[in-house]
DNA sequence: ATCCCGAGGG
DNA sequence: CCCTCTGGAT
C-alpha cells in the first residue's frame, strides 16, 4: 500500500468515525475564533470554552478587546496559561484588526501571519473554518497522527508535514481531515497511551499496535 | 513527569 | 536549531 493509498483510506475511515468534522471551540464572530485559537495553545479546548464563555461577554466587541488594560484579559484567561503573552497577542491583534483591516479577520495567509501572536496553525485554522479555503492544521494532533500513520517519518516541523499532507490530501477535503485526525487523536490516539485495541485504523495503520 | 488543536524571539 | 511563556489534566 502506498502512501496515497493509506491516505486516502484513513480519509475515508475517518469520515465513517466522524461524520461531522466540526471545530471544537465555540465562537459566534469571526475574530472570536482567532482568539480561542490563540488561547488553545499548550491548553485544552475544553478549558478555552470555558474561559471564552466568559471573557467575550466581559469583552463583547474588538473595540472592547482593543480597549481593555492587558492585566484585565490576562485575568480572566489566567487558567488557559501563558496568559500574559496571551493578553498581550488579543489586545495587539483587536488594534490591528480594527486600524489595518477594518475591523474584519482577512483571508488570506498572508494578512493573517501579520496579526499578532498568529501563526501558521491559527492561519490554518481560520483559512478552513471561516473562509473555507484549503487548509492544513499542522498541529500537535495532526503531527503526531501523520508520523505514526506513515505519512512522514519521524518529523517533528508543522511546516514538513504541512507539505507531506499536501501530497496526499485534496486541497477541498484537507480541512476536514485535519479536523478529524484532531478528533481521533484526541479521543482515541493519545500522545501517552493510544488506545490500539480496537482501532477502526489499525488495519492501515503501520504503527499498529504502539501498546500491546 | 508529560502533554494540551503554538508563537515569537535569539 | 534552541529557549521561554504557563495553568490544568493525567
Amino acid at each position: 500500500m502506498t502512501k496515497k493509498e493509506r491516505a486516502a483510506a484513513v480519509t475515508e475511515l475517518l469520515k465513517e468515525v466522524y461524520p461531522d468534522a466540526v471545530c471544537a471551540l465555540h465562537y459566534t464572530h469571526d475574530y472570536e475564533l482567532l482568539f480561542a485559537t490563540r488561547l488553545s495553545a499548550q491548553c485544552t479546548d475544553a478549558r478555552v470554552n470555558i474561559v471564552t464563555e466568559t471573557l467575550f461577554r466581559q469583552f463583547p466587541t474588538l473595540q472592547s478587546f482593543s480597549e481593555a488594560p492587558e492585566e484585565e484579559i490576562a485575568e480572566a484567561i489566567k487558567t488557559c496559561g501563558l496568559f500574559r503573552t496571551k493578553a498581550r497577542d488579543l489586545k495587539a491583534c483587536a488594534i490591528m484588526l480594527l486600524s489595518e483591516y477594518d475591523g474584519k479577520v482577512p483571508d488570506n495567509m498572508e494578512d493573517l501571519l501579520r496579526l499578532p501572536g498568529v501563526g501558521r496553525k491559527t492561519a490554518n485554522l481560520i483559512l478552513g473554518d471561516i473562509f473555507g479555503k484549503p487548509a492544513i492544521v499542522a498541529d500537535t494532533h495532526c503531527i503526531r497522527l501523520s508520523n505514526r500513520l506513515g505519512f512522514v517519518k519521524n518529523e517533528k516541523d508543522p511546516v514538513k508535514v504541512e507539505n507531506a499532507l499536501r501530497k496526499l490530501i485534496s486541497p477541498a477535503e484537507s480541512s476536514d481531515f485535519c479536523h478529524r485526525l484532531v478528533l481521533f487523536g484526541r479521543e482515541h490516539c493519545t500522545a501517552r497511551s493510544p488506545k490500539c485495541s480496537g482501532c477502526p485504523l489499525g488495519a492501515v495503520c503501520p504503527s499498529y499496535p504502539v501498546t500491546k
